[in-house]
DNA sequence: AACAACGCCAACCGCAAAGAA
DNA sequence: ATTCTTTGCGGTTGGCGTTGT
């Protein structure tokens, strides 16, 4: 690892450390600390400059310094430090006692960044990546122009027709579990994006309701699987979306291939949106105490049994209208 | 078994800030 | 006030180890 034995100009060696070196450097800074890296080199015997000790030494030779895998907690700790301070490595490493700056910047640039970037999120902002879902403004009009001409089509159908409730589908998908992330859709300010992503959902549940057509655009919710054990394993991510209101989501489990939930925020009624997972081998409301335990809305959770396929949860069934029930919905798209 | 691709991370580089002369 | 030196910081590199083909 490291850097081939090379000298530069100078004669100094360059390149990794041996044991040797190690140990004169050590040596000389427990005896005489290092009041002078420009001094130190020459006074402990070591043919490197300054830079290169004082670099070696804070970031390996010091005492205090814990190796090893970091544990959630740092994890989290980095996380949230770096939402608020960005790459400010040193500063967060001043918040994690026996790491230094040089580990925190590997180990985000290796794991926590891939991770986000994994999620959806945005690694320098936090916030869903908005080069995915940029433009959702022109999505809706695409949405709504799409409807206009399925609802044309109805009258001549034609194959496209699936292609186009396949296409919505899968926009809303994504669209929905951004809103599930978005930090900003667990406050009490209404962002314009989760009217966006709203009114589409919305757009494809009244689709549903009167279209004439039997075909059904659930939404498989076998995406949010992958997504899932992204979650198991960055426990960090909690914090991101801890400020969730418990009542934004109502889900609901309908049966053990189904559940559903529906979004309301203040005064604002939005249509059910309805997920199945029908083809999936594991079943998608396996893991749906997980999905809201992550969202830190435990409350709503515990309205929901989870695994016994009744319907629960008071507050979500009260919103929801009979006829929507009907279980002939839970066809797949074919 | 051999090779390629990828992941990881120690160490380097260059710039900026702080301090000393 | 200016210049020089030292230290701190963040970005990047490159080589080893691991995994995949």
């Amino acid at each position: 690892m490291g850097r081939s034995p090379i000298s530069d100009d100078s004669g100094l060696k360059k390149g990794p450390w041996t044991p040797d070196e190690d140990e004169k450097l050590v040596n000389y800074v427990q005896k005489h600390g290092h009041s002078s890296w420009r001094a130190l080199p020459k006074l402990a015997g070591l043919n490197r400059c300054g830079k290169s000790c004082r670099l070696r030494w804070t970031n390996y030779l010091r005492p205090d310094i814990k190796r090893g895998r970091f544990s959630p907690d740092e994890e989290q700790t980095i996380l949230n430090l770096h939402s608020v301070l960005g790459n400010k490595w040193s500063t967060i490493a001043n918040q994690l006692p026996g790491r230094t700056d040089n580990e925190i910047k590997n180990f985000w640039n290796t794991h926590l960044k891939k991770k986000l970037i994994q999620m959806g999120f945005d690694p320098m902002t936090h916030r869903p990546r908005t080069d995915i879902f940029s433009g959702l403004s022109q999505l809706m009009s695409l949405s709504s122009n799409l409807r206009g001409f399925v609802d044309l089509q109805q009258q001549f159908p034609i194959d496209q027709e699936h292609t186009i409730l396949k296409l919505q589908t899968e926009m809303a998908k994504l669209q929905l579990f951004q809103y599930l992330l978005q930090p900003s859709s667990m406050s009490n300010n209404v962002n314009p994006n989760d009217f966006d992503t709203l009114s589409l959902l919305n757009s494809i549940a009244s689709f549903k309701e009167t279209s004439n057509n039997t075909t059904s655009n659930n939404l498989d919710l076998g995406f949010l699987g992958s997504y899932l054990q992204d979650f198991h394993s960055l426990p960090s991510l909690k914090t991101l979306n801890s400020n969730m209101e418990p009542s934004s989501v109502f889900p609901q489990n309908l049966d053990d291939n189904h559940f559903k939930f529906s979004t309301q925020r203040e005064n604002l009624p939005v249509s059910p949106i309805w997920l199945s997972d029908p083809s999936s081998t594991t079943p998608a409301h396996v893991n749906d105490d997980l999905i809201f335990n992550q969202y830190g809305i435990e409350d709503v959770n515990s309205n929901i049994t989870s695994s016994s396929g009744q319907e629960s949860g008071a507050s979500a069934s009260a919103a929801w209208p009979d006829h929507l029930l009907d279980d002939s919905i839970f066809s797949d798209i074919p």
